[in-house]
DNA sequence: GCAATATGTTACCAATCGGTAACACCGCCA
DNA sequence: TGGCGGTGTTACCGATTGGTAACATATTGC
């Protein structure tokens, strides 16, 4: 879990600390700043949305009123209705930048271990889409358009992280990076979706029982 | 490719087998049964715009012009949009399926055949998708309603197909047949995920490496 | 050639959606 | 005290959507 400015971000998923934003404030105290700028609970409101609900399902003025405020201040922050969806898969693509980092940081010099937590990571993360898969995926299923922003930004990402990944497989030395790579990566996303149909617990469990043994491998044969 | 009913499926995705079905019939022999019957034409196009648009990105105007007809002829075979979404994904369901039997006839008795050819018609499928990914997966994402008949459609066959290459896995004799199973289909539905971002050629061709690096282990240590 | 059936055409409906304008309100700081 | 910036409220707009009714037309079977 990574605090990210003032939102918390949560398996992938952001969510609002408060189940209820909108029922806090009532009459009294009518804008007391409540402890989250408004800025950042449309955006924790949006995203809770667009997940559960899918992107192009759920409208602006309910993402307003999930966030305590209404539509018109919501268009004082953000151009347009895809300018937040943006904005939302820019914060999860930081968000999932950022622990990568902390996991060369906390691996440094050991690409073995970078793969074996990061897939007890990613296994610890599938509990929060067991219903609904991946976002970032969905997303990508829900903007067609090959224009749109946010395309741009999950494309970009995704290509990243491929890439850190096959970096990750010349260091640890795997006899063929390009094919462990794109073993590990085809894994990731696999597990992203087979949550959806045979559910959480198997799948991360056999995803890092099954890196696990690639390292393993690896290493011995080294 | 095989064919079902008078529709051609072809890589999981259904094709009209002319491009333009509205343009070639302008006053003169208004409708001539084109060949195909407007059912059919209907679920066709729904199925190429449903793929290239997103489910909820088309409108059943645009899908009844695509088909050469019109709307009320469209809500003539369909009770609602909904169901015409449902029997598109049922189609699928029923092409991949089919394609699971032909499998299981020309390779009766060996299982391990099963898999590697299994994983080369995947590959082979994975170029129709390049830039949509896999249709099943998209109208999950765009269906968030639980009670979504087509969901459920998706539902029960992703569990039989993971319960088909479960068998397999058992029968293949592999040590550990559920964590080879769930690689597997971890696997197959990564690849059609990261065919967008990295491509079909190289994800296609390591996909039937790695099946048949694990197919070879299994029989050797047998 | 007639009737039945299938398809096309037009017009329409109610609901929803993204987005904007105008104005009222409240709290804060000088 | 007064003004100013941030926020809430209401009403509205145009476009699009899923879906229906009524009627015209064509095609087919007899």
């Amino acid at each position: 879990m990574l605090p990210i400015g003032n939102i918390i971000v949560k398996e992938g998923i952001m969510t609002s600390m408060q189940t209820d934003i909108s029922r806090q404030r009532k009459k009294s105290a009518t804008n007391k700043r409540s402890a989250i700028p408004v800025r950042e609970r449309i955006l924790v409101a949006a995203g809770d949305l667009f997940h559960r609900q899918g992107i192009r399902g759920v409208g602006v003025d309910a993402i307003a009123e999930a966030a305590g405020t209404n539509k018109m201040t919501l268009y004082r922050y953000f151009d347009s209705k895809d300018e937040l969806i943006e904005e939302w898969v820019r914060g999860m693509v930081t968000h999932k930048e950022e622990d990568w980092k902390d996991l060369a940081a906390k691996h440094r010099g050991d690409p073995h271990g970078q793969l074996q937590d990061w897939s007890r990571r990613v296994s610890s993360r599938l509990a929060s889409m067991e219903n609904r898969g991946s976002a970032l995926g969905n997303a990508l299923a829900e903007l067609p358009d090959p224009n749109h922003p946010a395309r741009r930004v999950i494309h970009e990402h995704k290509q990243r992280e491929h890439k850190r990944v096959l970096k990750l497989c010349k260091e640890a030395g795997f006899p063929d990076p390009a094919l462990s790579a794109n073993l590990f990566y085809m894994l990731l996303e696999g597990a992203h979706s087979c949550v959806q149909c045979i559910g959480m617990r198997q799948i991360g469990e056999h995803l890092v029982q099954v890196v696990d043994l690639m390292v393993e491998n690896a290493r011995r044969t080294r």
